[in-house]
DNA sequence: TTCGTGGATATACGGTGTATATGCACGGCG
DNA sequence: CGCCGTGCATATACACCGTATATCCACGAA
């Protein structure tokens, strides 16, 4: 049998796992990746991964950097804004972007930041504070300032993305718009929010995040 | 045996059960929440668990639920402030108190905020925007303004807990802080990453959160 | 050609979520 | 008082999970 639907090309490699990994998580969730599973669709016996992955947990963690390995790889192929301000724009929308291309992902990169201590992250991760660090201090803006802004700056990233990507439709395939939404579910006392679902059913897009960051590199005195 | 260490108090309620494993969680991390071992904490078998939850999953909706519950119960408690910015911070630090009393829960908002649709999530969850909305509307704010303050509003206190309850401590007992942040491991060629870390070890706590929400709100017009 | 090495496999163990069937204590009614 | 039905707790069982261990085998170097 050298031929099958899945693999048979060649040997694993940590590269080869990764990315069908990200493709299952894309395609059917956190729940779905499974060693088995994921051996499975490589065509090969779950312990196969351990040569490549000393756990699962080293699998999840693998995910992570690989969105931030694609971000990183876009934002070198691109060539740099002229201003900070304009450079931090174009950082901030490319993981925008990414962290949208692969949904499933985005509580995990909660999960290890909370959980994975700062010095231990993988290079990838690390390289988006030193890249924007580096934008800053660059541009003469003062340690603590460029740490606070750092913050201000992540932290609305991965917090728009949440909010952005967050799930609001309950029947995609319903044509009646307060169907979609669910909104005979909700209990009669939430009036305000009852009134204002339809409005929120479409996202704030980039237009709102650009907004919300620029309002924060104003107060973080970015130039 | 009618008297043990644990239980033994009369029946199994949904509060016991979500209390026992909002105290597993908080003691030993997400990983540790089993339905075996929730109910042995609770003296009982594991079984018993799914006539007051209907999966696991039921659960870990609860625990997201019961932070939301404890975080309203503490608005109800005090006294409304007088304006609408203030209430604001009020909400929003409130929000961020009982976030970091309960970090490992944290991660779960997230996955669920991605996975549950509006409608279906829990009535607690559903209080915070019910309560946000209605703050504004009440001010006389618009539709469309509202819904983007509420996003970014949103969207900054879970970033932001996120990002001030991330881990950056390596070997919290270690004497040199150069070596309790773990920067040996860091390679060498993230220099300004390197250089900020010691900055990055104390969190921006409470003054940043402020500063960064008041200028979100002042981006969507929040009086 | 032989041998050592490193990747793939085979097997096994304890733990997990939960479907199903059984046991049983309690409150309402005759 | 005695009966029974109802609903909670238990017991058992199954498929699946992560992974430790031992084995096997194909390949490149000597």
């Amino acid at each position: 049998m050298s031929d099958g639907t899945e693999s048979a090309r060649g040997r694993l490699t940590r590269e080869r796992v990764l990315q069908a990994a990200l493709e299952l998580v894309d395609a059917e969730g956190l729940d779905a990746l499974s060693m088995r599973r994921l051996a499975a669709d490589l065509g090969v016996e779950a312990m196969a991964l351990y040569h490549h992955a000393d756990s699962k947990g080293g699998v999840l963690d693998g995910l992570v950097e690989m969105i931030f390995v694609e971000a990183h790889r876009r934002l070198d192929e691109g060539r740099p804004a002229r201003t900070v301000r304009a450079e931090l724009h174009r950082i901030g929308r490319t993981l925008l972007d990414v962290a949208s291309s692969h949904p499933h992902v985005l509580p995990l990169v909660t999960t290890r930041l909370l959980a994975v201590p700062l010095a231990r992250r993988p290079a990838a991760v690390l390289r988006l504070p030193d890249r924007v660090l580096g934008l800053l201090t660059e541009a003469g803006v003062d340690r603590r300032s460029a740490v606070g802004a750092y913050r201000a700056f992540s932290g609305w990233v991965l917090g728009y993305a949440v909010v952005d990507l967050r799930a609001v439709v309950d029947a995609p395939d319903d044509p009646e718009p307060a169907i979609r939404l669910g909104l005979h579910r909700l209990r009669t006392d939430f009036p305000y929010l009852r009134a204002l679902a339809p409005t929120m059913a479409t996202g704030g897009g980039e237009h709102e995040f650009v907004r919300g960051l620029d309002a924060l590199m104003d107060a973080w005195q970015v130039p």
